[in-house]
DNA sequence: CTCACACATTGACGAACATCTATATTGACA
DNA sequence: TGTCAATATAGATGTTCGTCAATGTGTGAG
């Protein structure tokens, strides 16, 4: 019960604005500053910023991002993880998912990188 | 076992840097794009990234920075949310204890509202 | 004092997650 | 072809999370 429609009592400053948002479901930036943000578009959001609630992946991304070569061969990251290959693997491959690195295999070995124009997009969200 | 050191193939490209960081453990803006951020600070930037990885939670957050009063009656999220009013009150209670939302209680009532300053806070963690 | 309402807390339950060990897959080289 | 090294996948396990129904707490009206 919205607290308008309550009591005799002197209701809290007219209800909260229901203006129908423009928000377009696929629209390449929904945001925290939009009015009414969707649960589509917010579910979508939340699964990016998912991602991010893990200090595994974002010590792999802050690896990512710092390495001045622009990528890091898979191998050397585990160590620095302090996790177990598998693990270190399973980060990076959630952390693919959401195209947050992108990754190349040469040879033997893969090579991750972080991908800004993603970072961008989910820090854009939150402004 | 860093790629450098295996075998007599060629190796990819010298070791990751091991460059000790100076990012002091209670800093204010700890960021991913910082060389080796620590377990520690990664684990207070996941638990604010957390509280905004799920929909119902962004979507709050949307509610209230975009009230043109810059509060909102808790009274007046449950509906739009379309979740239980004890579910509403679990996310409002989970972004408070991150610092993203601040309450006040008037009367029967208590009005939510937006951190600016901490939404931006970890905004400037990606970037 | 008592009732009705706003909000928080509790307890339960299923889903999702982080991590590990063990194993499979892939590529290089002898 | 067979072996070894780098990654990925599978399966198992303990933990955290989102949700709701039921209940507790506090506040204003009568």
């Amino acid at each position: 019960m919205a607290a308008t429609a309550s009591r005799t009592t002197t209701s809290p400053r007219g209800s909260a604005k229901v203006a129908v948002p423009v928000t377009a479901a696929g629209e390449c930036c929904a945001s925290v500053r939009e009015p009414e943000l969707s649960e589509v578009d917010a579910t979508a959001l939340a699964r990016g910023f998912a991602a991010l609630a893990d200090p595994a992946r974002l010590r792999l991304l802050s690896l990512l991002t710092t390495a001045e070569a622009g990528e890091v061969c898979a191998c050397d990251l585990v160590e620095p993880l302090g996790r177990s290959q598998p693990t270190v693997s399973h980060h990076l491959k959630v952390l693919f998912e959401v195209g947050l690195v992108a990754r190349e295999k040469r040879g033997i070995w893969v090579w991750y990188r972080a991908v800004p124009e993603r970072l961008d997009q989910l820090r854009g969200a939150l402004g």
